[in-house]
DNA sequence: AGGTCAATTTAGGCACTCCTAAAAACTCCC
DNA sequence: GGGAGTTTTTAGGAGTGCCTAAATTGACCT
């Protein structure tokens, strides 16, 4: 019952509910390159399993057993992740695509002996919290580099995994996790932010901006 | 085209039919777990799509390209197998399961890092040769350990990997890709063989026997 | 040669995951 | 309150991979 297709559901519901809200079957079937008719199919065939609460037109909630599920299944991305980072070598921006495929076949016991060989660590090369294993997280207070104004310093926690173009960007202007950032300039109209990252400057485009979130947003010295 | 299914009977074929004959539909069968008439579906899908000859009642015969793909498996596997149990530490009883997952959803490059990680190896925990990069094998001659007499020795070249209690058995009496053996005694009406290992003795039966392929036998000194 | 038995194939189904196109429900705005 | 337009669901199919049971073929033995 637990098929590749369940988990990759799940995890998708997981991420798109995080503010709370019902998640809508056009937003599942845009996340996984679906139609909107298999999303309802595949949305019925997991509340059967009792993993979602469906109601018909309204969206669909995780319950307590479908949210461990995806919490498991993100686990693993994450320990994946960072582990084709740290022991293998592999591009930061070519591990969200290879940890899709781990994902599904990781065993407990390689997870427990990932998480060993990395230190039981907390986060993934992009700075997202992986659970522990007891499937906990802390969704922390973060916000979108693209929502702070002019003389605001600040410090990027995590960066959107999924464009890896998006992320070789990243790393050419030095957005990592860590990383300190100052707003120097807002372009009006949605325009490009002028940034100081550590000591070298660079103009970023709002979309781009969306894709990395920060914390600890400080007013810059005068 | 090149889905999980295929890449598995495929591999299956492979070995099978290492012995030069067409591979029977019962014998493909058996070794997947599958229902004969599952296997006769498959079959004429993979000659359909170029990767074996199939003549009914007959048998299969590996294509070039199927033979390729086929190898291509094998050399995940393997690597697999290795890289899991060097790298991670895994028990050679258990790194066969993990890697039958894995094999699938290895890319290219995770192949190619794990090779060099691994320093280019010739063979896998057990013995069994990893295909080079352009898919070359070399089938060593090899006897089955059941097959020697009293008073030959030889060197252990290679174990069968799939059955995890057998390995934990192979392990204990010492039965490592590398042992030097020499046959004490062998019981008459297929009676077990005992065997000096190493240094100590042990009593093994003809089936378990049957799994253990060494190299190198001749004449121990009388 | 004929019969028996085993191996193989055929036939009909089932579950899963996806698709498209049409129908139904909801939202929002006048 | 009634359209207009969007979203969701329903309906009908397709491909893969598995099953069982019945029919066929091949192999072997007398």
């Amino acid at each position: 019952m637990r098929t590749q297709a369940v988990e990759d559901y799940l995890k998708v519901i997981y991420d798109l509910g995080r503010n709370g809200a019902p998640v809508t079957t056009s937003a599942i079937a845009g996340r996984l390159s679906v139609a909107a008719g298999t999303v309802t199919g595949m949305v019925k065939k997991l509340a059967t399993l009792n993993l979602v609460a469906h109601e018909s037109y309204r969206g669909v909630v995780l319950t307590e057993t479908g949210r461990k599920i995806a919490l498991e299944v993100i686990r693993h991305h994450r320990l994946v992740e960072l582990y084709l980072f740290e022991a293998m070598g592999v591009p930061w921006d070519r591990v969200h695509a290879e940890a899709e495929k781990w994902e599904h076949v990781l065993s407990e016991d390689l997870e427990d002996r990932m998480d060993e060989i990395l230190g039981s660590p907390t986060t993934d090369p992009h700075g997202s919290p992986i659970p522990t294993r007891d499937l906990e997280v802390e969704e922390c207070d973060r916000e979108a580099l693209a929502g702070l104004v002019a003389g605001q310093i600040a410090t990027v926690a995590e960066v959107g995994d999924e464009d890896a173009a998006m992320l070789r960007y990243f790393a050419e202007l030095g957005l990592f996790p860590d990383a300190a950032v100052e707003v120097l300039e807002v372009a009006p109209f949605d325009g490009p932010m002028t940034l100081k990252v550590g000591r070298t400057e660079c103009a970023i485009g709002k979309p781009a901006a969306a894709h990395v979130f920060v914390t600890n947003v400080r007013e810059g010295a005068a």
